[in-house]
DNA sequence: AGTCGGACTTGAACACGTTCACCTCGTGAG
DNA sequence: CTCACGAGGTGAACGTGTTCAAGTCCGACT
């Protein structure tokens, strides 16, 4: 062995995302570091497409080869940035999620707090979704590969639901933290075409759409809605827990 | 000039698709249409990625160059691919419209149909989609490079709604063609990931979904619905007539 | 100390989408 | 008839993401 991180170790450099992952030893953590936030920057400049692997390893100091030894390809430098942008957003929602109790509000903080962390990416997120989108991508969020990153931001909203004082019933929370974070992705996809100044159109349509959420819920009980609610339920169950949409 | 079709001749050889359109003569007509097969037979037969512009040349008889003299690029292809599969879908609905009144009926044939349709390129699906999806490509459905065709499929959800004897308000069904249009695109999508035999599981979800829709359609003049009604319609209309969501 | 293994590094090489300067050809104008 | 023009056509060349065979480095075991 090397001073390699052992796979046992307590604090294993990379959490185990897409099976067992690389060791690192020092030497690498720090490129791969450098490769990883040279990619931000330059992506930020200059737009996914336009950032070249090589400009990437430049700007990192490696060789190019380097830059492959880490990130299996150019994509899986978004899969990073993807999880970078998720523990930004966790540290932007813990407050309120500890503070506010009200669903509504919760859904509404938590939703422009996403919005607002991704703000700096803008202009970038455009290409970023459309890689992600493709289902033959490891980095589609339907995929087996993004499961892991998948788990933790549905985790979030299971938290943004129990952590409420609403009183959810028990079949519609058991599906909601899913259909909460197919939520996130529309606002997410509204707001990549969103032009307006300060990006006030997205903020209004999160407004609008979480208070309504809410209202839809707290609606679910009325005598004429209880078919169609079953049905819906039933369908969301028969949708994700398919062969079609692989959650596994 | 030479035999090329004049620009205001009766019969363009393209649609004013893109802006004024190049001309065609007799030739040009035969190699374009060659390469538009020659894309066709080779992505459906190794998919939309494994094709190389160079082989769809050689394939359709002609150097690569003139491959670009036809189309703009590998994308554009995929545009007169989506053009093509919409004529089908066309001619596979025009009977049970022409015949079946039930709203839930037409909706229903519709989606199998798109869904028979597109079942050839099933496999390649996947790519085209995330292609399509990215908001910084021309073939972007919601972009204004693509407004043509969305405005003719919407057009076809139109006729779903009006030519059945469901009873719509007319608030809905205003911005019912346009959310049909969105159903649509979640099907496909579904349809994309899905892996049972013969599609089934698209095909049950279809059934599902398009009786749920005529369901909650009906169900909007319930007295404790107005308010969210109203509220909903409001915010489609707003989403699609904002600059976020070009539709001009 | 020596040497072994594997993390780490390298840049040339490959196949691809795309561009470009240049060529051919048929037709209508002079 | 000549000739200019523009549609149609060509393949070399460019920049890209990615692969690979080959090297360097360094801790750990003998």
């Amino acid at each position: 062995m090397s001073t390699t991180v052992a796979i046992q170790a307590p604090a294993r450099v990379r959490g185990g995302k897409e099976g067992p992952y690389r060791s690192l030893t020092k030497r690498g953590e720090h490129s791969r570091a450098a490769i990883f936030r040279a990619a931000l920057d330059l992506f930020q400049e200059r737009g996914y497409e336009a950032t070249t692997m090589r400009a990437i390893a430049a700007a990192a100091g490696v060789s190019l080869g380097s830059s492959y030894h880490y990130f299996a390809s150019k994509e899986h430098l978004v899969l990073e940035f993807y999880r970078h942008t998720h523990q930004l957003h966790l540290i932007a929602c813990a407050p309120l999620l500890a503070r506010e109790r009200d669903l509504a509000a919760r859904l509404r903080g938590v939703m422009r707090a996403i919005v607002i962390t991704c703000e700096p990416f803008h202009a970038v997120a455009g290409s970023i979704f459309s890689t992600v989108a493709n289902p033959a991508s490891p980095l589609n969020p339907f995929g087996p590969a993004s499961k892991p990153l998948r788990d933790e931001v549905i985790d979030l909203y299971r938290e943004v639901v129990t952590g409420s004082d609403a009183r959810v019933p028990a079949d519609i929370a058991a599906e909601l933290p899913l259909l909460l974070w197919l939520y996130q992705m529309g606002i997410l996809y509204f707001w990549i075409f969103d032009r307006s100044p300060g990006r006030l159109r997205t903020l209004e349509v999160i407004d609008q759409t979480s208070d309504l959420i809410v209202r839809l819920i707290s609606l679910a009980n009325l005598p004429g809605l209880r078919g169609s609610r079953r049905r819906i339920l039933g369908l969301v169950r028969s949708i994700a827990g398919g062969s079609s949409a692989p959650s596994a």
